[in-house]
DNA sequence: GTGGTCTAGACCACT
DNA sequence: GTGGTCTAGACCACG
């Protein structure tokens, strides 16, 4: 488990945390069952406050992402989709319409767009085989 | 111009108005020039405070999309960029990453992905001739 | 709104209100669009914690039972089952089955626990009246 | 003495022990006298730390429900009722007023409810005879 | 004024 | 040692 935060990053801390546990988790560097750091390892190595770790793995924890335990380490969960796929759709859609808006606002044209989506795409057909 | 509020949606109202904003520029419903209501009007037809709608207002001219013209309405900015386009890249990259990530984790195939995101592509290809 | 919490009772205080806010909406004491105390009212109305409050309603809004604004108070949601009926039923049997399982430890008979029962359904029968 | 524990359960390890045990008493596979496997054994069947049995062992005992013995396996207690039947029919009505009225903000009906609940009460009473 | 985030330090229950 | 809960006090973003 290496995470890291960013200090430049806008974004919350507990938010990085978060991204960075999904990110390993898609990349399968996480899978079901592997242990997390503990609340107190992860505050101590990142330099931060216990309870804002804590309240990262507790959103995961809501997001059905990773489980935790009483007394022990949390663990990734099995992967379950709660969400109906087109709720997962809608929700995504959504989500693009406004990251498109913004780099068609600050001069990107549909091609640079379609390019740089194209090429994440290939990346993560690789990773699904 | 039309605005409206969507109680439901957890982003901040100040988001919303920026986002519907940008929205109808990218569609060309406004044009450099063209009026947006004022600070009051707005507050008032959506039902919400006047410093709400300001800072919104704050913003999209911080983001160099409006121009604040003390006494007079603000206006939709000539279309500029300041942002170099490599930096715009590199930033629709980052967040690609993460909705991509998102909508992997709740189920969607790669090819889901591929076929929502280039039908929106296609929408933006059409608008942009 | 009002809520108590009681000393004597096991449960942490979070959970009593959370049960409390929950108990309310059932009787339709609280109904969608009905704003609650804010974070920081309700603590010192409980002479209690800021951030036990705001765990309490955290979890609420987790459930689905509130929403929270950023910079306005929460409201209670407009109801929407996101749990399929059948999860629903399955989780009611679990817990019954425990709560049963006490009931005859502690030396109730069937007919007693039956006659609590009733009782209970015939009130929930009114009130959806 | 068949038991096991359930990963993804949110309840404690030792709650689950202490459930199935009294599950099993509740439905005579356990009866006065009978022995209970030793704290090592359980743990080490059940992959989990001896505190933790020791643990669930020990609030058996305060519940009554079983009796330890020095050097000596525990076994189940004679069936005696430390409570009052009052105040055991008091637990069992706020247990089910708060599981009833989480199934009913889950979109279940009286009706539902209801049958649910008869068909279970309907087995404890052939188990009764 | 209101929620969002973070820090700090404490005590308890579980493993 | 590990998570669960609670308190206290702070600063920021939003309305």
């Amino acid at each position: 488990m290496w995470l890291s935060i960013n200090e430049r990053d806008s974004r919350p801390i507990y938010l990085q945390i978060i991204n960075q546990v999904k990110d390993q988790v898609r990349r399968g560097l996480l899978k079901p069952g592997d242990e997390l750091p503990s609340v107190r390892e992860l505050a101590d190595s990142l330099q931060i406050n216990m309870h804002t770790v804590r309240g990262a793995y507790l959103k995961l924890k809501d997001q059905g992402l990773i489980e935790l335990h009483l007394g022990r380490r949390a663990t990734i969960a099995g992967s379950r989709f709660p969400l109906k796929l087109e709720d997962a759709e809608a929700g995504l859609q959504l989500r693009l319409e406004e990251v498109f808006t913004d780099a068609l606002l600050e001069g990107l044209s549909a091609s640079d767009i379609s390019r740089i989506v194209d090429r994440q795409i290939e990346q993560i057909k690789k990773t699904e085989r």
